[in-house]
DNA sequence: GTGCGTCGTCGAAGCGATTCGACGACGCAC
DNA sequence: GTGCGTCGTCGAATCGCTTCGACGACGCAC
């Protein structure tokens, strides 16, 4: 493996002129440049990760920290953590993963260690044990999702509460009267994980503010558990004519236990869903949603941190915009 | 941040004794042990990763290469990605995250800059790129799933040739006479993707040495192409009575579309899934399943190259027997 | 009592980069 | 012609740990 010091050698030079020509701290010139950056190419020079953490203080990754828990949606995650690591890596930093079993204390080590030089942390409840950690760690992180007090930290995330308003916004246009939300697993409104709670609360904010009944069934995330929500919507709702699913699992089990309960979507029900693009799409029929932009939301808060990690200033707050797409779900109430 | 030498001073002995009360490569009496680890706690000392990697020429870091293309089911992956980052702490290493759009520049890099100690890659193709660079690279290394030419290399994954056979050799005990195989979409196929090549290959071998008709459907990952599958399937094979699935997304639509064509399950048409067990729990009916074990396939893996790492012997191909758990939707054959 | 082996600890030499201060060369102004 | 500022490069110190050889103390055998 070559080192620093043989591309100086190779080229001529000292090996403090290699590494400027690297980092472009000082100026060079474009003659030396060029002799040194052919010495890199014809030993095929890589700087070592550790010897470079050493000297600079700095290691170039940030770590990930992904929920392990029941009643999420694991395709977004991945979809999320691709871009996380598309991103960082545009940004020249890699990503080490990190998993909620090692709790807190995982934090504590990699900061601890020197390991990594930032975190994000996903799936932020509302009264998260890392977020005191992250405040007394000091360490450049971001958030996805909100925690209760989120004063002083790097947050963002889907604005959720717009999400769950536009659902219904949408539905009141076409003249629903009743409307009604089947949710997450009620373990994960009970953990106040953020995005649940927020939905929930647009959602019913937005009803009272249009004059509609509204309620809401969480339900766990697996067909048997779609269809007792199905058969409990019809039964105890006979006026009710549209419903915001926001559960990617049960999507499929709810449409499919509807069809066989004899309710033609949208003729009979109409069904707004919170979920990725593509779900919505292949779905039959096509689902009007509020998509999850899983890959913005990971390219910008790697952004937020790399901001950070140069020292420049973030908002504290950053909410994706939640957009609506009407196909074909939703027609006006009959 | 403490250091070692501040953790030396405060316990009175070199800082050479505290690195081996650390890493136990040397005897140290057990008084003078415990007065360092009293030391480092009070402290709270922990060594600096790229210190450490420098000096000892060793990153605890394992690299993960996760799969990023379509047709591929995304739980298994995160399941399978979960147990390899916990297995890595029981054994005091972390896990870097690699895309597969970084391609083979990201291993090089990795591995070129010491930033990891060894790599882990998924998803692995019967002609893949990747192993080239992992023979060359000369970097510990250890493959879910088989390429063409393994020689030489430390390879695992679910024995998915004895998966599909283990379906038919079920469905032929129970006298079904026709079954078709739905598996994954044409482009795996097209890739030479182990998995999907090695299942199709053990059900058409189980079906004929058991004398029984056979046919193999791709079919997208969504619910359209499932319908699509089921129909042809009914319509060209009128004497099928049993469907063997490889191709966790389409279960519940293809269980819906055939219920929807009024085929009882089982008792017109049995179903065998190839998926994870929770998948096959949950659908309704039940179904008799041969699990993925992903989570014993990451700890297998990581233990493998583990071994490796310390100069172990490891047997180049490890194949994780295949279950068949019989559940509600096979019966015998009409 | 001398000699030798073991055991526990120490000291110092790296590991391979970054970074800071210094310094020569050169250009420009006076 | 002298002086000064800028630019490009160099050399050496430094980052915090591991590891190897050395060395004193001690126990045991002869």
């Amino acid at each position: 493996m070559a080192k620093i010091e043989d591309v100086a050698r190779h080229a001529g030079v000292a090996p403090s002129t290699v590494s400027y020509v690297l980092s472009g701290k000082r100026s060079i010139t474009d003659r030396t440049r060029q002799r040194v950056l052919h010495s890199i190419e014809v030993l095929g020079y890589q700087p070592h990760a550790g010897a470079r953490a050493l000297a600079s203080n700095r290691s170039n990754v940030v770590a990930l920290v992904v929920p392990l828990r029941t009643g999420i949606h694991v395709p977004v995650i991945m979809q999320f953590a691709t871009s996380v690591v598309t991103t960082a890596r545009e940004h020249d930093h890699d990503v080490l993963l990190l998993t909620q079993n090692e709790g807190v204390a995982g934090l504590r080590r990699v900061a601890g260690t020197s390991l990594v030089d930032a975190v994000m942390v996903m799936d932020v409840e509302l009264r998260d044990e890392r977020v005191p950690v992250l405040r007394d760690l000091r360490l450049p992180a971001v958030l996805i999702g909100f925690p209760a007090d989120a004063e002083g930290l790097t947050c963002i995330d889907l604005d959720f509460t717009a999400a769950g308003a536009a659902c219904v916004d949408h539905l009141a246009e076409l003249g629903h009267r009743r409307v009604a939300l089947v949710g997450s697993p009620p373990e994960v409104y009970a953990r106040g994980t953020g995005f649940a709670t927020r939905t929930r609360n647009g959602f019913t904010e937005a009803a009272r503010a249009h004059g509609i009944a509204a309620s809401v069934h969480p339900c766990d995330a697996n067909p048997a558990a779609a269809r007792r929500v199905a058969a409990d919507l019809l039964r105890e709702h006979p006026d009710l004519t549209a419903v915001v699913v926001h559960n990617e699992p049960v999507i499929g089990p709810l449409l499919a236990a509807f069809r066989e309960a004899g309710r033609d979507i949208p003729g009979d029900l109409s069904m707004v869903a919170i979920c990725p693009d593509e779900l919505a799409e292949h779905a039959m029929p096509a689902l009007t949603s509020v998509s999850i932009p899983a890959e913005e939301v990971g390219r910008e808060a790697v952004r937020l941190l790399m901001a950070k990690l140069g020292g420049r200033p973030v908002p504290e707050a950053t909410l994706i915009e939640a957009r609506l797409t009407p196909r074909a779900s939703t027609a006006p109430a009959g």
